[in-house]
RNA sequence: GGAGUGGGUGGGGUGAUCGCUCACGACGCCUCGUGGCUUUUGGCCCCGGGGCGACGGGGGAGGAAAGUCCGGGCUUCACAGGGCGGGAUGGUCGAUAACGUCGACCGGCCGUGAGGUUAGGGAAAGUGCAACAGAGAGUAGACCGCCGAACGGUCACGCCCCUCGGGGCUGACGCGUGGUAAGGGUGAAACGGUGCGGUAAGAGCGCACCAGCGGCCGGGGUGACCCGGUCGGCUCGGUAAACCCCAUCCGAAGCUAGACCAAACAGGGUGCAUGGUCGGGCGGCGCCGUGAGGUGAUCGCUCAACCGCGAAGUGGCCCGCUUCGCUAUCGACAUCCGGGUAGGUCGCUCGAGGCGACGGGCAACCGUCGUCCCAGACAAAUGGUCACCGGCGACGUUUUUUCAAACGUCGUCACAGAACCCGGCUUAUAAACCCACUCCCGAU
RNA sequence: CGGGGCGUGGCGCAGCCUGGUAGCGCGACUGGUUUGGGACCAGUAGGUCGCAGGUUCGAAUCCUGUCGCCCCGA
C-alpha cells in the first residue's frame, strides 16, 4: 500500500533551504534531486519545487503531479532515511515514464554521493 | 446553389483500480476540563473540547478559474465643514448594489443590404497650434492675371486758351500710387453654390433658388432629437484623445484586510505644552476707608496691539475644525525609528447564488412561487495506469462504375488550474452543432 | 496583492513631454591605401518604430485596448 499523506511531504521553507545547501545531488535529462539526511533512518520525505520559469500553471501543476506520483509508486524502491527536494531539469520535456525511471535510479546516485561526502568528513 | 451579417450551444464519455483533499457518521487510542464515586500514591464513571489512527458512504476546477482594466460587497483606519488642487466619465432615456458595463432610442460616418461603427458636452469665454508648398493660414492675402473709374507721371506730328513760362480738355501707356477676389496656381484646409443684374474690372454689392448658421412660431416625442413654416445678416473655418471651460462622480488601503493564541527579541527617540507680555474696560475676591473710592506678583470675562501658536488627524496644500493636555516624576497612551517571528485558530464560503415555471417590460432587467446546496487548499488537494466507446486525420484491406461505406492499425482531441466573494470588460480557445436575417444566380 | 520601467536597422541607444525631417556608435558591404592583413580614408545598403484600433490634414510621438520582457515593495 503505497500512500502519500501530509507526514511524508516536506513543508517547511527552512527545510527546503537547508537540504538544498546543505546536502548532496544528483541530476540527468530530467530531473534535478537534493538529498540529505533526515533523523528518522525509516521514512523519506518528499519536497518538491518548480520555478515560475518552468511554464504556465497547468505546466507547472502537471510537473508536480507527475514527481509525487512517482514517488508514491516508486518508494519501495527508493533509499531511506532520507529529505529528498526534487525539481525538473531546466528546459526538460518530461512525461509521467520518464519522470518514474529517473526519479528512483537518480536518488540512489544523489545518496552514494552523501554517503562519500559524510565519510570524507 | 453561392456570397455574407448577427447571435448562441459546446468544452469528450463510461467503467475498473491505486492515490490526494474536505466535511460527515460510527469505532479505537491518547490528552485536557467541570462534576461524581472510591479515596493510599491512585483508579473508575458521565458529559464536553482537542489530537492521532484505521473504516464507511459522499463532495471535489473554468467558461474563461487567466489578464488584473473598471465597479461593488466585506474589513481596518480616518472623518463637522469649506476652498484650491488631482483623477475619472461625457448624446438621451432606462437597467443595476455600482460601473468606464448592459439595453433601447437619437445624430454622424461606412456598407447594395442584413448590419457595423462612433470619448458624440463647449471652438460667437480666453490662450495656443497648423511642417512643406503657397501671394496669403485667420477679423488673412495681391504672385500671375484682370481693370484704367480716382491721384501722380510720361507721350501725342489731336483740339482750345495764353501774360509765350505754361495751363486745360481728349486719347494712349500701365511707370508709380491704386482697384479687384471672378480666373490660374499652392495646400488637408483659402471666408458658400448656380444664374441674372451690376461694374472700369469685379465682388452677397443687389435679387431669385439651393446649402449652411442663428432667432422666432407651430406640431410630435419623457428626452436626445425630428417635421413644417417664417425672419435675419448674408457666411461668422479646423483642432479641446492641445491648454482650458462646463456638468456629474470619487476618503484611503486591502484577506499578508482584520481578530485571537503561542513562540522569540532589544530597545530607543519625540510628545505629554501653553499660551505669554504690556495696556484698556467690566465683574468677583482680599485689604484700606464712614463713604465716593483706592489698592493688589489675585481670579474670571472681554477688547486692541505685538510676540507666540505643541503633537496627531483631516489622502497633497491652505483656512478652519476636532482630539490629546493643564505642577513635577513614573507609568499608561500616541507616534516615529529599530528589533523578533513566518507557527496555529478564525475570517472561509449560502451568495446582489444556481435551475425551473409564471407574471411585468421592446429590451437590459425586475417580481412571485417552487426547488437545489455546488471546491475550500496554504511548498497549496481533482492525479497515475488500464479497457471500451465517440469526434477528427493518415495508411492498409474489402465492397463499389463513381460519390462513398465497412473493418483494422497508428496518431490526435483545444485554451487553460480556484486562493475572500460577486457584477462586467478584455484576451486565449480543437472539433462539432444550432437559430435568425441579407444580397446574387437558377428552377418552379 | 501593490507599484514602476522597457519594446525603434544585426547589436546597444537617442528622438516621444512640445505631432510634420527617424538620428548616433559598433557591425555589414564596396572602393582606396598596403607586398598582404589590421588600423585609417571615402562611399553604400539596411528600420512593419511590439501589435490592433481611434483622434488629427498628418502619429515612433496623443488616446484606448492588447501582447511580451524586466525590476522593486509587502
Amino acid at each position: 500500500m503505497n500512500r502519500f499523506s501530509k507526514r511524508d511531504r516536506i513543508v517547511r521553507g527552512d527545510d527546503f533551504t537547508a537540504i538544498i545547501r546543505g546536502g548532496a545531488f544528483a541530476a540527468d535529462d530530467v530531473l534535478v534531486v537534493n538529498v540529505r539526511s533526515n533523523d528518522s533512518e525509516t521514512s523519506v520525505r518528499l519536497g518538491i519545487t518548480i520555478p515560475k520559469k518552468t511554464g504556465s500553471a497547468v505546466v507547472r501543476n502537471r510537473w508536480k503531479r507527475w514527481i509525487r506520483e512517482a514517488f508514491r509508486i516508486n518508494r519501495d524502491r527508493l533509499p531511506t532515511g532520507l529529505d529528498i527536494v526534487v525539481r525538473p531539469k531546466r528546459d526538460a520535456v518530461g512525461n509521467f515514464a520518464k519522470i518514474a525511471k529517473s526519479l528512483p535510479s537518480t536518488a540512489r546516485r544523489a545518496a552514494r554521493k552523501l554517503d562519500r561526502q559524510e565519510q570524507s568528513d
